[in-house]
DNA sequence: ATTAAATTTGCAACACTGTTGCAATAATAA
DNA sequence: TTATTATTGCAACAGTGTTGCAAATTTAAT
């Protein structure tokens, strides 16, 4: 439930929090500052959504999808990430379609060899194709 | 040589092209259109950097880098590329105190298994942390 | 329930990133 | 050398994201 959600990671409840993030609960696929403005403009102010985007990533609600257009893409964080340290080290497909992006928490990325002198903080693993709703 | 390598992807020789092939063949790490800008912002108007950089990702010359911040970089494409494909399927490491992102070409990317019904085109893995450089 | 403290919101303004149209210029082909 | 074609620079614009500040809300404390 989504107010427990924001008390478990120290963010008051307020009407664009609860919905925002229930927006998030709900969507299958990742989702940026355009898609949550568009559904709600007349009810929140763009720079509120901002705002409220940030502090979701920064307190470990949301991660960002990486991905090589620039706009920036969220999605509900699974494991227990905090505002210290996030745990988002899965695979995400981006449809070249319907440019929507999924996660795919339960796809682990292996260990990648000749990285032995670096230290490694994350993993995020982009593949980019069709999918299911989009193949011929 | 850089000519040469515009010539093989059915550009025009210019002044502002071979500079910035230049730039890229001598850069260890991906290129954002400010870090160009910046060296040449009194030589070549912003609006053809932002061209260039398009018509070489275009024809194959340059790749994007998949990351999670907002901006695009780019890095050279190592293997033969062209206008209608990309080969770029290799391994990026952003290190989060410099911020400089490299690629690693010569690390592949293992297959991903639970994808199967899904069509893929390309795979890019973006591993973040500290670079050599930057440790302790 | 009321009040006080602390956080959040909306507005205005701004900075940065990227694109388009068009006339002038430069590069290739004839 | 000239004609054709592509490229450049400028101006203007659109989209994305941030900051400062006063007003409104939320929470904690009486």
């Amino acid at each position: 439930m989504v107010e427990n959600l924001l008390k478990n990671h120290s963010l008051r409840t307020t009407k664009v929090r609860t919905t925002i993030l229930d927006c998030f609960a709900q969507s299958k696929t990742a989702l940026s500052h355009a898609d949550i403005e568009s559904r709600f403009e007349d009810e929140f102010d763009r720079v509120t959504i901002y705002r409220t985007l940030n502090s979701f990533l920064e307190k470990g609600l949301l991660h960002k999808v990486p991905d090589d257009s620039n706009i920036a893409r969220f999605a509900l964080c699974k494991t227990d990430c905090n505002e210290h340290q996030h745990f988002d080290n899965h695979v995400h497909f981006k449809c070249e379609k319907c440019s929507k992006v999924q996660c795919f928490h339960d796809i682990a990325i292996p260990n990648i060899p000749g990285l032995n002198e670096y230290t490694i903080h994350s993993a995020n693993l982009l593949i980019q194709g069709i999918c299911l709703e989009c193949q011929d």
